[in-house]
DNA sequence: ACCTTCGGGACGCCCCGTTTCT
DNA sequence: AGAAACGGGGCGTCCCGAAGGT
């Protein structure tokens, strides 16, 4: 029996995550100390320890979220269209937690074991969408749905890596250009 | 003048880096503390500390040479031999450190502002040569030189993002290939 | 004058306190988080401080309200009467919360200050009662009621540090035994 | 290779364990803060952590000493004996860890498991010296060794109870030469 | 009135990078 | 070069008061 709405209780939680993303972002995992937490999140550590049981559990959260949206939009809209998305409008708080979760997986082997199988959706997600529009005849046929399926997703990474450096966005147009140039079928 | 000393100094720096490069790529920068860093080189602080002003001089040094080494690679043979090197014989030392050289440039502005021009070597070596090879009419005509450099570079950086995953090899190479024939010139 | 009410506030501040007693003993004073407090007692910290201003006036109320039974006892029945129930039916909630009371009485000055009198009470039971009994012929006569009452003090609470220890009951029958036939006139 | 002489450790581990005897008896184990801990011992968190691994160890360190000494008394000189030099010279800072040991077994289990045997030690110590007294006509035939030990280990526990509440000795001598009556074998 | 949930911030322990002593 | 010492600061817990609901 939910004494507090349950509109309240999601708006809290929403800006703690929303604060929580921009400290992760701008100072990484580490450096987001839970001081900074409090500051960007406009809460005292009760509170934010009150809606999460610890800091990783936040960011895992997090994660979560934003593996289960681009989950979707891959298979809505595939994986191009993610990255025409982030070169359109990138998200500096977005683009941050992907690497920290990148890292977390090369470093933190509790991390990398809780996630694991989160990784595997986006992927299945690609290949899916891929094999639909190759028998569309929308891919080029002469390469394996795999080998594009690797090719885009490197590419994502390569450019989640470059935006989050701080990139300029307008030369990645043509970039991206080329990019679905690459994997189309060509007339 | 000491010669023998001078050379066992440059052994003990080489142990430092050595040892320093696996514990940093294995656990991330913050997470390399001093105790595992004493661990993995097999010295005590006293010892790493004598030969290095601090954590941050070590992680630097480790830096730098990798710049250095890449920006003479990619002047002699480009980028595209770098990522093939990689994908040969992957080093987790060597990509851990390049990751966590962005995560910096990323998260401490200390570090970011020392970086800064070393960054732009790699980046005028890449397009000094492609340039060239354009000239020499190996690369296609039709797209912008500063393209194919974004192209490659972002294209570098989601490859070792992707390797130092643990992205199994034998995939990538039908990756490079395709990159490979996007690039250059087609009969 | 609300009678039903009456009760059911004085069945409450029972549960409390009944629940706390079990907490503080279990896991001592400071060991008995509120959390555990509330576990233990079924009820949510806001109903807890709504009966008692805080933690420590909980355990006071506990600790008097056990010091109040045993003056009693100790008028009506005497000390030894007490170990006997005490061997008999031994009460892992009373034992700590016997123990918890002498701890902050050695530690905690504000405690310590606020139990003084107490104290007081059971003692001077104790003498009025031996007095009474030496004078009835019952206690030997060749040892001071000061040093009897002493004596049985000092028992009373290695009794209870190895009750609460969890010593097996039924190797202190036959010590009791000894210890009353030390106390009482030889024939 | 210690670089460090032998003696320096040995004597810094007096200095820590010394200060952390006082902090423990004073405060409790929960209340020795660390801060406390540090003033007590006059050295700051990082030494004293780098002689013990952490806050329990330290105590467990004092607690086994202790526990160890008592044994040997016990063994050369009886249970009596050990409460005689308790009378004649009161050590708060023993008393306090003796009682914090009990408190301990009772209400942290990892504490318990890891103390159990060293109680054993003491226990057999005492029995084998009683059996060798009775044997030797010293003590009382009518009572049987286990009855005797458990007399005497209650008592002690009971004179370290009053001791550290702060009890005046002078009275306990007579309390003592009472309990010592008990034992022996009477004329 | 009674009870729950939320929120605050002081403080607990211990780890960390660094400096100083041997 | 190693061991010892330092003290700032990390995270999370704790007790409690305030806000809110029934």
């Amino acid at each position: 029996m939910p004494r507090v709405s349950e509109e309240r209780l999601a708006a809290r939680r929403q800006q703690i995550l929303s604060g929580a993303r921009a400290a992760f972002a701008r100072h990484g995992y580490e450096g987001a100390t839970v001081r900074i937490l409090e500051e960007e999140i406009g809460l005292s550590r009760g509170a934010i320890f009150h809606h999460f049981p610890d800091k990783s559990a936040l960011f895992f959260a997090l994660a979560r979220a934003d593996a289960d949206a681009m989950a979707a939009t891959v298979a809505a809209h595939g994986l191009v269209q993610v990255m025409r998305n982030l070169v359109e409008k990138p998200d500096a708080g977005w683009l941050g937690i992907q690497l920290e979760i990148s890292r977390r997986i090369r470093t933190d082997v509790t991390f990398r074991e809780a996630w694991a199988e989160r990784g595997r959706t986006i992927n299945s997600a690609t290949r899916t969408r891929l094999q639909r529009q190759k028998e569309a005849g929308v891919l080029r046929s002469d390469v394996d749905v795999e080998v594009l399926a690797n090719y885009l997703e490197l590419f994502l990474d390569g450019l989640i890596s470059r935006l989050a450096a701080g990139e300029p966005v307008d030369r990645l147009g043509p970039v991206l250009d080329l990019l679905e140039g690459t994997v189309r079928l060509r007339r």
